[in-house]
DNA sequence: CACTATTTAATTGCGCGCAACTTAATTGCG
DNA sequence: CGCAATTAAGTTGCGCGCAATTAAATAGTG
């Protein structure tokens, strides 16, 4: 089927991996110049990017275990673990043991660590600007991004054994 | 101006600071579920993400300066140094200091480099269908991205003196 | 009850990604 | 020419992100 056309198929190839190079770099230099802006923002607030993930989820939902964070921002306690220690050290987190559970801990912002929420809020205005975007733009981005997300979760794990 | 409605600028803000935590997650998460596909499938050529791009550019430009490598994909000395010598000792690159100019070194796939693309020829295709795209869909999505790419890295620089 | 299986965090190891610094070569200017 | 400024790689240090492993607590089963 495919030995019909050698010649065109090769070139096509050719043509994928062109492609495949654009969109992996987009993807990559978008992710990366993202962090790069929060990098900047965030700075003032002592916070890395993925540090004040964790707060934004600890500010909407208040006391969470480790495993429930992990589930909301799709990391392990790989990540997590010493990521919360050093909140716990900058005095933002609180990490305690679970009495009903000993195996959970539960992480919940201190005073400082609410507190610092005031600050947050004008960032979001700020890296709205930074993107030049919309707010529909902004949803419509969301939208594909999670679709494309769920695809390629799932492909992942068809992948894996070693399909095709 | 905005005093006017403290209130109502409050609830805004906090619902902006909702909106940016699913923005955020959303990015953050698509990344890391693209690099997750891609470690899958590389696994097998041996190449983590970043090593794999690099190749796609050698692939592409035959030998390039470390400097020229670094504008293409957007990365520095302090990353690349310590991949290339890592793609170096997996037999799939040389480096050499340019005669030209001392300061360079190029880098230049070797015959098991170049060879090596035969084999990841067939990837795009697989990361094309884990991501249930068309390739309009992807085009239009390359296109954004790199739109943002631009907005907010020329907002970062804007960004850093302290700008409001 | 004893004993295995499962669940939850933490730890270890490795590869980015980036800031800050160092070293060496080249350029440019007086 | 001589010497400071610039440029290119490399090095160091730190924080993710993830795979693999470990340790401890709980759940489930005979």
């Amino acid at each position: 089927m495919t030995t019909e056309v050698p010649q065109g198929a090769a070139a096509q190839d050719a043509e994928w991996l062109r492609l495949d190079r654009q969109i992996c770099f987009s993807l990559h230099a978008a992710s990366r110049a993202f962090n790069g802006v929060y990098r900047v923002v965030l700075k003032e607030l002592g916070l890395t990017y993925p540090q004040y993930l964790v707060m934004l989820v600890l500010w909407e939902h208040g006391e969470t275990p480790v495993k429930k964070l992990g589930e909301h921002l799709r990391l392990d306690s790989g990540t997590l673990s010493p990521l919360l220690k050093r909140l716990e050290a900058a005095g933002l987190v609180r990490r305690e043991r679970s009495m009903r559970d000993e195996r959970s801990v539960e992480v919940r912002p201190t005073e400082q660590g609410t507190a610092l929420r005031a600050r947050a809020l004008r960032i979001p205005r700020r890296i709205m600007a930074a993107t030049g975007l919309t707010l529909e733009e902004v949803h419509e981005l969301h939208t594909r991004l999670d679709r494309l997300t769920t695809a390629l979760d799932t492909a992942a794990l068809e992948e894996t054994p070693g399909c095709e």
